[in-house]
DNA sequence: GGTGTATTTCAATAATCGTTGAAATATGGA
DNA sequence: TCCATATTTCAACGATTATTGAAATACACC
């Protein structure tokens, strides 16, 4: 990852209603969730909402897809790992040793229900 | 960690200069670097790099003590493997497991060198 | 086609952010 | 005390940010 593209994500999650609604995504799971539904569990105005929306997905922390007249909008755990690797890659010159102790969350998992 | 502190912390590091500092800071190990250092290696004006610390110091980040004329900035890695651990604690519902596989940096550590 | 729902676009506004320059403070040494 | 070095404080500026309201677009259903 490059620091811009590090930059980039953590100013997305650097803001309270953002980091609340990918939050709520990390924890709906890699289906997803409608930004109808979002809009009502965090109380956010759509208009408001799809400003956040942009600034996530140009971040690359989200990906968005359309079902019937909803949109779908997903955490993409790829990029979450890639920002924690990138933030502790480069940790202590070797004196203490985090990264190689990491294992990245999957990309993708079965959902249980 | 609570919300608040993290998106202090996430802000903290959105931006180019400040990322550059901490990550300098992480790099140079728990006894941390004088600021005019700092300040030579990324060749920032003194005045710029006395806000970016304040904030990387409020946000938690970021530990000040002063060594003679000079004021040694050390990262916190404490605070650092919080971050983490909140961004990765609730994550897929269980349906994808990084955050029990994760071990933390440890707080300190000695010094190869 | 027409209606209702879901989401986005656009323009405007107040608030915050990052940088600069000049001046001030703190420390160590002659 | 006087001087040089290291860092901080203060005021100012343009740039970016988050939110709002009104209007537009996209889709499904009748």
């Amino acid at each position: 990852m490059e620091k811009t593209d590090a930059v980039a994500a953590l100013g997305a999650l650097a803001q309270h209603n953002r980091l609340d609604v990918f939050r709520l995504l990390v924890q709906a799971g890699p289906q997803g969730m409608p930004a109808g539904a979002v809009a009502d569990a965090l109380e956010l105005a759509p208009n408001t909402l799809t400003f956040h929306f942009d600034r996530l997905r140009m971040a690359g922390l989200v990906a968005a897809r359309r079902d019937g007249r909803s949109i779908i909008y997903a955490a993409r755990y790829e990029l979450m790992n890639a920002l924690i690797a990138f933030l502790t890659e480069n940790c202590c010159r070797g004196a203490c040793a985090p990264a190689a102790a990491r294992k990245p969350a999957r990309k993708s998992a079965k959902v249980p229900a």
